[in-house]
DNA sequence: AGTACCTGCATTTTT
DNA sequence: TGCAGGTACT
């Protein structure tokens, strides 16, 4: 105990920890202060989760708390997930043991399981999701005999997403706001709550708001987890809601032990709840509060710095933060105008291809180095054509969720309602998928009676069997799903079948499979295909519960390919990331910033929608294009804007203004009037503040909603060779395979049909389902090779 | 009960 | 433009 161990303890406590290694002093003045409330104010790119891993793996390793008595929450699985991987590098196995580290809503999972009887739920309970929510809300609103048209369902849902987010209770609503939905408002959220409660259900929303609701009735309970967390820690605090900033302050009101981290200039999700006020008032709500800001930035050169920051000092509400790079000069931003959209994907798709060949004196750049950061997703489209026609290869970050599929959708309810015969919900969804010739007569029916006798779904549909009520036909058939359910369930908690067999019999027993492989469309083989995925994924869990859960709180879809490919997505989807080429496109106002915000929001969404432009510049490294078209397509017209007010906001020794030669001399001036082009011309015009003044040169544009005259007729040829999107990989490098009259053949937006003529690389099919059709005969499989 | 057309309508979306 | 939801038919 004296000598030896002694001295090499000594020796080994001197040896400075691995997640000390690489931090500068801020950060390691993060680590200093690990009792009371800290919030560190943490730039883009100045390694926040870097310093973030590096306290919790601090705790661990000077013992001041268990592993599992450290609590940090994240918003995303994908930032959770990051911080298990990399505090792992630090403190080994110990990161099995931290089972507290999560997403606010599976940690609420994970603590309401433990006491949903405090709030009238039992353990099993399912989490419904935004579609159920609006079902559920429909059946509410149906019944009361509303006027849908007038009184849309979203506006109610949103009203009451947005009365959780603020953590009230039915009964606890301002007075001000209990007339909201044709003055009915907080009356449907009673019934939404009885109804969820009677389905034992909750949705994304109660997670939070239940657990507060525990915490709050229950001051034992409460107790309990505040002495259990003895270090709480999280993450993108300025994205805080009001519920979840209760949940974080009744936790932490005991030790105040709670570290945050955050960026009000990244702050982007106001419009679902978020709240920037929770990270500006940080210090008044913990007096005594340390705040330490993280300002070195690590990822970008000082061109991309200098623009981002000038761009951002132009919101009034922000704590302010300067940041700096100690990194070598780049490139400047550029910054180029279109005629359209067209054009604008055009030019993008060249300069990435220039990029990953390498020109211009820099070292070429894979294309996964490379993202194109769009406003809203229908910019995505024009993209994706003109990559696909050039052979780029892309990739699009986030879209439609895997779980979000119908298919998908419809396997869950299965399994839903066999572990939950409460979730009527998912009973309804499938009772008559495969059709069951249970229609909108004998479903209104069943509702009654399980209203009426305050009963599940299933027991009325058991009761409608037993009594006999419905048609034979429709008796028999529900008969025999109602005994399959039981069966199933029986099987599930009897635990003799892996849950991977309990998924494929369910969908085999229940006809579910069978009725994908009998539809002709073109969807069904991709459809049938994600089941399979479905299935494969349940793998992985020790049963259905816990794999539904998971389908619910985590499920993503992010098949990872092996060829590198460009990113494409929204500058929401883009936070947290870095690219070393970064293009944002659609700088147009109305479009970015976009109009509703500034309508719906004012000032506040200006301002929220120059946090987006931050996010978006700051998530480069080193080659920034921005860009904009005079004219874009909107649905099915074509409409022209001036750049968007925050190319005004760029600093001008920082931009590189690049003229496309088009605009100035090619025959576009044959459209009248001509302003377009010339505000391309103009926008290198700079007045003495040293920014960009688009105000001047645009004038005429702004006053209008203008459309360029003949332009639509000209893009009118397209025909049905173009429309759709061809094979990805395969249609580019095959020679167009040949076809004879008569041949079955498959393509992948129009489905199967029989080819009727051919024209050289030109067949025309009459499809079974989308009818006659002319198409590239390259864009059509043959028999052999059907999917 | 199930299908075939037609109209209206479209931000951002961590969970 | 493309989809979802509603209506009108079989």
């Amino acid at each position: 105990m004296v000598t030896k161990t002694s001295l090499s303890e000594e020796a080994r406590k001197k040896l400075k920890p691995s997640y000390m290694e690489a931090l500068n002093e801020r950060q390691l003045e993060a680590l200093s202060t690990l009792d009371g409330p800290l919030l560190m104010l943490a730039g883009a790119g100045t390694g926040k989760t870097r310093a973030l891993t590096a306290r919790v793996a601090h705790i661990v390793h000077t013992q001041n708390a268990k592993p599992n008595e450290i609590l940090a929450v994240t918003f995303t699985n994908k930032a959770a997930r990051e911080m298990k991987q990399r505090l792992g590098l630090h403190v080994g196995s110990l990161v099995e043991n931290m089972p507290w580290i999560g997403t606010f809503h599976s940690l609420s999972v994970k603590l309401l399981r433990r006491h949903a009887e405090l709030v009238g739920l039992k353990t099993n309970f399912t989490i419904i999701d935004t579609d159920d929510q609006i079902r559920l809300l429909k059946q509410l609103v149906k019944a009361e005999n509303i006027d849908e048209k007038k009184w849309p369902i979203k506006n109610l849902a949103f009203h009451i997403d947005s009365w959780k987010n603020r953590a009230f209770t039915p009964d606890k609503i301002p007075e001000a706001e209990h007339t909201f939905y044709n003055g009915r408002g907080s009356e449907f959220y009673t019934l939404y709550q009885e109804r969820l409660r009677i389905l034992n259900g909750a949705d994304f929303g109660d997670l939070m708001l239940h657990v507060v609701q525990i915490f709050q009735k229950n001051p034992d309970v409460l107790k309990k987890y505040q002495k259990w967390f003895r270090y709480i820690l999280v993450d993108e605090y300025q994205d805080t809601n009001i519920a979840q900033y209760f949940w974080l302050r009744l936790l932490a009101a005991g030790h105040k032990n709670i570290c945050c981290v955050g960026d009000d200039d990244q702050a982007i999700y106001g419009w679902r709840g978020a709240e920037v006020g929770n990270i500006l008032k940080f210090e008044s709500d913990f007096p005594g509060a340390k705040i330490i800001r993280l300002e070195q930035n690590y990822r970008s050169t000082p061109q991309i710095l200098d623009t981002a920051s000038n761009l951002i000092s132009e919101n009034q509400s922000r704590l302010g933060k300067t940041l700096f790079t100690k990194g070598s000069d780049g490139p400047r931003v550029r910054l180029i105008g279109h005629w359209d959209g067209d054009e604008e994907a055009r030019w993008i798709g060249e300069e990435i291809e220039s990029y990953e060949k390498g020109t211009r004196g820099y070292s070429p750049i894979p294309l996964d180095k490379q993202a194109v950061l769009v406003r809203t997703s229908f910019q995505m489209r024009a993209l994706e054509d003109r990559f696909l026609n050039i052979g780029l290869s892309y990739k699009i970050i986030g879209g439609p969720r895997f779980y979000e599929r119908q298919e998908i959708r419809d396997a869950i309810a299965y399994f839903r309602i066999t572990t939950n015969f409460d979730d009527s919900m998912a009973l309804e969804r499938i009772i008559n998928v495969p059709k069951r010739g249970i229609g909108e007569k004998a479903m209104r029916y069943l509702n009654i009676s399980s209203r009426n006798k305050n009963i599940s779904l299933l027991e009325s549909a058991k009761l409608a069997v037993a009594e006999g009520t419905l048609p034979t036909k429709q008796t028999s058939n529900l008969e025999k799903l109602i005994k399959n359910i039981e069966r199933w369930n029986f099987m599930n908690r009897a635990d003799e079948i892996s849950q991977v067999d309990m998924a494929e019999m369910i969908l085999e027993e229940s006809g579910y499979t069978e009725l994908w492989m009998n539809d002709l469309s073109p969807t069904a083989p991709g459809r049938l295909e994600n089941l399979k995925e479905l299935v494969k994924a349940i793998q992985e869990f020790n049963n259905l519960q816990g794999f539904l859960e998971h389908v619910s709180l985590v499920m993503e879809n992010e098949q990872e390919r092996n060829v590198s490919q460009v990113s494409i997505m929204t500058l929401h989807a883009a936070k947290g990331l870095e690219f070393s080429v970064v293009f944002l496109p659609g700088w147009e106002d109305g479009l970015f910033p976009s109009q509703r915000s500034m309508d719906e929001s004012g000032q506040k969404g200006l301002e929220e929608e120059r946090r987006l432009a931050y996010v978006g510049i700051t998530r480069t490294e080193l080659h920034c294009n921005i860009s904009f078209a005079a004219n874009r397509r909107f649905y099915n017209q074509w409409q022209s804007s001036p750049p968007s007010r925050f190319i005004d906001n760029l600093p001008r020794k920082n931009v590189e203004v690049l003229t496309p030669p088009s605009l100035i001399s090619g025959n576009l001036n044959a459209f009248e009037p001509s302003s377009v082009s010339n505000s391309c011309n103009n926008i290198s015009v700079f007045d003495e503040t040293d920014k960009f003044n688009t105000k001047i040169n645009s004038q005429n544009m702004k006053s209008s909603k203008y459309i360029a005259p003949g332009w639509q007729r000209l893009n009118q040829n397209k025909t049905d060779m173009t429309a759709f999107k061809p094979y990805k990989s395969v249609a580019n490098d095959m020679s167009p395979p040949d076809f004879d009259i008569g041949d079955e053949v498959f393509h992948q937006k129009f489905g199967y049909g029989i080819v009727h003529e051919t024209e050289a690389d030109t067949v025309i099919v009459a499809f079974k389902k989308a009818g006659i059709k002319k198409v590239k005969s390259n864009f059509l499989l043959d028999k052999d090779n059907f999917p």
